[in-house]
DNA sequence: CTTCTAAATCAGAATCTTTCTGATTTTATT
DNA sequence: AATAAAATCAGAAAGATTCTGATTTAGAAG
């Protein structure tokens, strides 16, 4: 149901509906916590073993901009992708140890306490919010 | 004064204030916005010119771990740094168009909407936070 | 002031992520 | 079955960051 929808969003927007981009999509509809395109080339890598990484990336770069994908970035040096489905806004908790992440639910512009403090003439588009710290297993 | 107190906080802990650190907090102290660690390196090089990447690199990460620095990422693609001074929490306001950043002096963490939605088992150490838009000169 | 040692630096290579290039292949339409 | 635009592959390239091994330096001790 959401792999269809997807691709009917992709085909309405003239994009062919190639076997490896389908296999990310469903890599990431599969996907329990956010993968690292080297995660994701990894796992393409099993049904499609000559493909390029570059593959990888300019796919995860379309399916941002058409806002299929969220590109997060946990302080780790690269970052993870996970799929962006609408009524589900949320963002992380992650842990410095283990790199486990939860989603958190609350978003920092519901209340309008920080929206207030951004200037008028400003004209937001997106933002982001993580917290860190460490889990029940890893905390000492 | 700031800088007194730092190099104060660098000797208590054996730390050695060579040259090449007091420049680069010196750059840090003056710096109006969070620089990159390659923004940081040119500016140094103009009053050491023999220096190596690595050594403001390896500073910056020593001065992290003491808090005396805050390292941003704005997805750029590179890590920008500036001064952690107490007193100073904030967050940022990016421009996705000149880069230009701005301080937000609201914490989503300040309410304690959001601490609540964070499982009591989950040991929270830090959290960013920054909301990215156009600012007045950059939006159409 | 000189000696000494750990810490810091330099120089350059290495690693890793991400992007680019040019040739080839594929999707989807005609 | 032919076609053109889009996508892919393979490998190189770019950029940020980290590592290595030899050399230098800050600060302590004599």
């Amino acid at each position: 149901m959401i792999y269809e929808n997807i691709l009917e969003q992709l085909s309405s927007q003239k994009c062919k509906l190639t076997l490896q981009r389908r296999e990310l999509l469903k890599i990431l509809i599969r996907a329990r916590t956010p993968l690292a395109a080297r995660e994701i080339y990894d796992r393409m890598l099993k049904k499609y073993p000559n493909m390029s990484f570059d593959t990888v990336y300019r796919n995860l770069s379309l399916l941002q901009e058409m806002q299929i994908v969220n590109r997060l970035e946990f302080q780790e040096g690269r970052s993870r992708y996970e799929l962006n489905l609408s009524q589900d806004h949320h963002h992380h908790l992650v842990c410095l140890k283990c790199g486990g992440t939860w989603k958190l639910r609350a978003c920092p512009l519901e209340g309008l306490n920080i929206v207030n403090t951004v200037p008028e003439d400003f004209k937001i588009t997106t933002h982001r919010f993580e917290v860190f710290g460490y889990c029940r297993q890893c905390r000492d």
